[in-house]
DNA sequence: AAAAGTATTTGACGCGGTGTCAAGAATGTG
DNA sequence: CACATTCTTGACACCGCGTCAAATACTTTT
């Protein structure tokens, strides 16, 4: 059979970095054929659809993420891990020139604009998939911390509350552009969270 | 000169509830061309692009938004105050079947998309406006709170708190679509922003 | 080594969405 | 009654998505 003329890897970091920057819909996959040096057609044989592709895409960009946010929850005191949640997440916000948002929460809030397949589903429950498994890593941090007397309450809750805190960034990230007001309500966050004053 | 054939604000409630359920991008000219029973090219000659007619209605949706939440913000305790603001924000990205989301999250996120033109700043705008107005809301009934004592800190990074929790529930809503979670989450957060347990 | 088989590439097509334009239609005004 | 003005209507160019058949390049079989 004949040979592939382009990389499977690289066509998924350039798709996904085009969605990343200008959303699902706004990337047409011409935009991609081009950058990528690849015909359109080839594209469609490859992965059968764009829904597909960026599916693909974001696979691979969600474990990648997880993986960092894994690094960064998994030692230190509980404010630290914290701390560098957020910083992990902001950074990641703010990533690209100008800031790309981030894809999960774009992507979330895409949804159900495009009306025909169900495709659409899937993508939810990939996105759904991502945040779910933060909040798992936010819980296991949170259930360290009350092993070792630096949190009383419930991790899942906690859990849950800083994974919307995160989403919310996400949002006024794209609303206000003000990195600095970011890290003012991650900060405030971790300090409601672990109880200063207390 | 010839008078309208129709009537420009249900016009506006139309295309709006048509955005509203499948997003700006999802949603074509010739959809409410046909639902509002008007030629498509009419609404060009009305309301001169799509991204002018999706702000005017947008416009619209706020300021009716807006004055519910000022209501239920307006007058209680400053507990019964936020609960209230959490339903109302609640019933709101809930309302409509299948559930429609939360129109300026929705809004803000898929910012970027589009790329030509600078109306994505128009938009931008007209969002972040709203999220600063009901901020300023949130801070104003938390200052109540202040001078009454059921409250105290900081009423602008409480509010900014808040504001964010609220979008971030917008985002967990595309995501699991469970109301009783939202409201776990939203509950969790005006006892920890009023400190429960002290 | 030649032929058959198979998967990829390529270019053309249909469909639908956006935005523009000129021509037609309906009113107010002198 | 004629005229100007505004709205409406239908046609057009352009672009994005997805499909298809034909051409191409490589592997396997004989």
């Amino acid at each position: 059979m004949r040979p592939r003329e382009f990389d499977h890897d690289d066509v998924l970091r350039i798709a996904f970095d085009q969605f990343w920057r200008k959303g699902v819909r706004g990337t047409s996959l011409s935009d991609i054929a081009r950058d990528a040096g690849v015909q359109r057609g080839s594209l469609y044989n490859a992965f059968g659809s764009k829904e597909a592709l960026f599916l693909a895409a974001y696979e691979r960009y969600a474990s990648e993420y997880l993986g960092s946010l894994q690094e960064v929850l998994g030692s230190g005191s509980l404010r630290a891990r914290l701390t560098a949640y957020f910083d992990a997440a902001i950074k990641n916000f703010r990533s690209g020139s100008p800031p790309r948002g981030c894809p999960t929460t774009r992507g979330l809030m895409e949804l159900g604009a495009a009306e025909g397949e169900g495709l659409d589903e899937n993508a939810r429950q990939a996105f759904a998939d991502l945040v779910a498994r933060i909040t798992g890593l936010l819980k296991n941090a949170l259930s360290d911390g009350v092993k070792r007397g630096e949190f009383s309450g419930d991790p899942a809750i906690a859990a849950l509350h800083i994974v919307t805190v995160t989403r919310g960034l996400a949002v006024l990230e794209r609303a206000f552009g003000d990195e600095a007001e970011l890290r003012k309500i991650a900060k405030h966050t971790v300090d409601l969270v672990l109880g200063k004053g207390r």
